[in-house]
DNA sequence: ACCTGAACACCGTTCAAGT
DNA sequence: ACCTGAACACCGTTCAAGT
């Protein structure tokens, strides 16, 4: 390829944290999660493993500011179309609105980022509390505030949503680039095939569902959760609005739950 | 410590996958997932790095292995009390309470073997439909069945609560050993600080909630969770039970949803 | 202050050779 | 069939030495 232009031009740049984090996402992005290792980074940046420990501490900190980069575009607002007339027939996004396209924002993210679903696991799982997780969590935050959930709810709420978004999203993952619809359609019939031929006695449930899960469309499916789960929401803390009759969430209060 | 009377009394053993697994679990929980290598398992065993490989593919097939036997105990129904009369008081436990107790099977596992969360997540993203997943599944999807839930969704309805499961318990994880109370109420202190003094133009909700955050129970909230997504999917699918008014779900139904 | 590159202390895995 | 143990091809990371 165009690889020794590029490294000839690459070195006339300076060395920065930055250029290191970019380059650490074109390797995962182009090569793969096993790919990024120190070697690789110092042959890609024509320099020695020194180098890229003087900027960065070591691989795991480099991994996760390659995923906060990642996550920050992924939730940015995206300026969506810039040619249509501004706040014309755009009404104002709902609470609902927007967590949908947060929540979309970090799904497309994880298939365009093969490695991304991985590194959100690990991420989540190592650090609970990074970066990574203060960003989703405030960009789910926020529209949970504004949905009316009232403010003694806002953690409990906002971390059920986060928890299945970061579930849900690395599921759908593929290890290596992303599959042809062929591809992925085979896959979901070996699958299928295997799920039916599952002892019926320890796997009734999968046997049942084998079918309907080889038709399955992740995205879909994905919003279907959301919307689940917003429900819950909205049936737990419906908003305070005049005429809502507020219906009382009986059977599954609190108190309800199991002795042991 | 008695590893000499130990480790001979060991080899008289054979070697066995089942032994490999089970020692692979013991150093998983007494050492962490960082000193499980091929090197720790020989010397513990006894033998080569040749014998291991005899009988088990990979180290990542192991780990899977070790998890699947791990994830299997936790969601084993238990027999709790095998004193008390059985069947006696003990009214038929609801769709509901089983759920919660299979959550709680994976929490509390999580919590005592502090390796199963990252591998929960390897797990689940490396190989969405191993074993683990499919056995997390299928606690999940039977009582989803008694729940009531239309048979079409039955996929759509388990995928979301499995994938809130993993989010939440894939957090709820210490790194090393379970924290004492007095270092787990350190934690959240300056974590709780450190919220407070982030840029109030870009964390304005977490700044919000870091009060709460500290005082906040990983089970109980785990709880709150479970028991919010459970709304939503007995709101969205209410029981077809007699002079049940079946609600008609308007606001966040299918065809809501947003444009682009 | 920033970078070089050899060297260190590990890994997982293989494989000829044994029994 | 099952196990041994040396060897291979990698890792991430360090550090004296340069500029």
């Amino acid at each position: 390829m165009a690889t020794r232009t590029r490294r000839s031009e690459r070195r006339r740049q300076v060395l920065t944290r930055e250029r290191i984090i970019e380059t650490a996402v074109e390797l995962l992005d182009t090569t793969g999660a096993d790919a990024l290792t120190v070697r690789a980074l110092t042959s890609r940046l024509a320099t020695g493993p020194g180098a890229i420990y003087w900027h960065i501490g070591n691989m795991s900190e480099l991994l996760e500011a390659a995923t906060d980069a990642v996550v920050a575009t992924a939730l940015a607002p995206r300026s969506a179309e810039p040619a249509e007339p501004a706040g014309a027939g755009e009404a104002a996004a709902t609470p609902q609105d927007e967590i949908r396209a947060a929540a979309l924002g970090l799904f497309d993210a994880v298939t365009r980022h093969p490695w991304l679903a991985a590194q959100l696991a690990v991420q989540f799982t190592r650090n609970p509390w990074g970066p990574v997780t203060l960003r989703i969590f405030e960009s789910i935050g926020r529209p949970v505030r504004a949905l009316g959930v009232p403010r003694s709810e806002w953690f409990a709420v906002a971390s059920t949503l986060v928890h299945y978004l970061l579930g849900a999203t690395t599921q759908t993952s593929q290890n290596a680039a992303p599959l042809s619809a062929a591809d992925r359609a085979a896959f979901l019939d070996t699958a299928s095939r295997a799920w039916q031929e599952l002892d019926p006695d320890d796997y009734p449930f999968v046997r049942a569902i084998a079918e309907q899960m080889r038709g399955h469309d992740d995205r879909e499916q994905f919003l279907t959760g959301v919307d689940l789960v917003l429900t819950g929401i909205t049936t737990l803390h419906p908003p305070t609005a005049p005429g809502s009759p507020a219906p009382a969430p009986e059977r599954l209060a609190q108190k309800g739950r199991p002795a042991r």
